[in-house]
DNA sequence: TGCAATATTTAGCCTCGCCTAAACAATTTA
DNA sequence: TAAATTGTTTAGGCGAGGCTAAATATTGCA
């Protein structure tokens, strides 16, 4: 049995890997609220144990194995299965739901999560738009772009917001903002990454803190409606 | 916030403890599969804390304070929140939510608690008959009496049976011995606590394993039925 | 290219929650 | 009622999982 620090460990490992690439010590112990020089213990604990989940070399990083990999995912699917449960079946908030989770994955059995899934139809996305990995390690990306990206005169869907921050959550949902709803891109704000847009006729200023963490796919242009007077 | 390990230990001591009495380090150790020594370290650590749960005397034991009793019946209300929660909401056997729910007490917000005792409508009793205590600490006491000090020839309703024993419920579970189900007392062996049953008109043998384990209300006496012949 | 700034690791310490072995108190029994 | 048994506590230890401070490696810049 794993210790939840190390699922833990492992979960962020994994939201923090590109492919082929070492992950610091540093990025690692902000991650996980904690000090490098204990990310760094760490690290040397799991590579030298016989589990085989990361590999660690001095100054570069750590880096998953296969096995490493797939119990990151299976923590990540106990999760945003959570997340989705207590969001459809419980009617928890979306913007608590996070938190909630982040005690609850540790501690499912198999079995539970198999019921929950079963409860939702084995369902594919979180109630952030995260994609929830099936049992044997898929998963399902959508492509999205950073709403950042997009230039002004584009109607959006939003894909993906960023879970971390409850304030933000709570924020998006009065605007509406989420996954599956559409809004128009209405123009930048000079500086900053702040940028006006319309969503059912109302139209918003998005401040720059929460820019960055919303994803979103391009469906089209804004059609100018002619003045039918 | 209190550890998992504090947790168990209130609860273990409010499940030995009688009315104004001390609990023994020993019986402690045993019900939390702990070492005495450990249990005595955690009596005065505990004793000795600004949290007041509970007063210890060397060599007589552990006692609750109001403070401790009511944390102690908070777990207990989330262990029985949840395992009948898992029961009937997720169809989860009853044999299985014991171990579930002695995970889970422990990491669910109050909030969480709150919803699923209003998914199950405030319940009063979890699947094994053991009354949930409500949010301000009231339990629901039944009169019962064991199972062994029935005199045959009663009609009785089970009220209750003890959770920890997988192997024993899925046993009874079998039988359809569930808490508000009837049955009759037709004999006892002649050796040991085995008692012979009748319950839908199918006659069985109540191992000596089982009987110590089940709680009872007197419905009635046995009805003799005429031979219509 | 060499030095300063920055990042990482090492070393040592701490708390929690358990353990064992030995010392000691309480209880039972001869 | 004294000795033997049994139960409890004390003392010391260990692993997990964090921390800080100091040492060392790496990187960036003049």
């Amino acid at each position: 049995m794993l210790s939840q620090s190390v699922e833990n460990f492992l979960k962020t490992v994994y939201s923090l890997q590109k492919p082929d690439e070492w992950v610091g010590t540093s990025r690692l112990a902000r991650a996980l609220g904690q000090r490098p020089a204990s990310v760094t213990n760490m690290a040397q604990k799991l590579a030298k144990s016989e589990d085989g989940l990361l590999t660690y070399q001095a100054y570069k990083g750590v880096k998953l194995t296969e096995t490493g990999t797939s119990v990151a995912l299976e923590v990540i699917r106990h999760h945003r299965l959570i997340e989705l449960y207590l969001s459809k079946q419980l009617g928890v908030p979306w913007d608590k739901v996070h938190d909630e989770a982040e005690r609850l994955e540790h501690v499912i059995s198999e079995d539970l999560e198999d019921r929950m899934a079963a409860a939702l139809e084995d369902p594919m996305i979180d109630p952030h738009g995260a994609p929830i990995p099936t049992k044997d390690g898929y998963v399902a990306l959508r492509p999205s772009v950073p709403l950042a990206s997009v230039e002004p005169g584009h109607v959006v869907e939003v894909v993906e917001v960023n879970d971390h921050d409850a304030q933000l959550l709570r924020y998006l949902g009065e605007l509406d903002l989420y996954p599956g709803n559409r809004f128009s891109v209405l123009g930048r704000e000079s500086f900053g990454q702040s940028i006006s847009i319309e969503r059912d006729g109302k139209p918003t200023s998005l401040g720059e803190e929460a820019v960055p963490h919303i994803f979103v796919t391009i469906i089209g242009e804004i059609e100018k409606e002619k003045d039918p007077a």
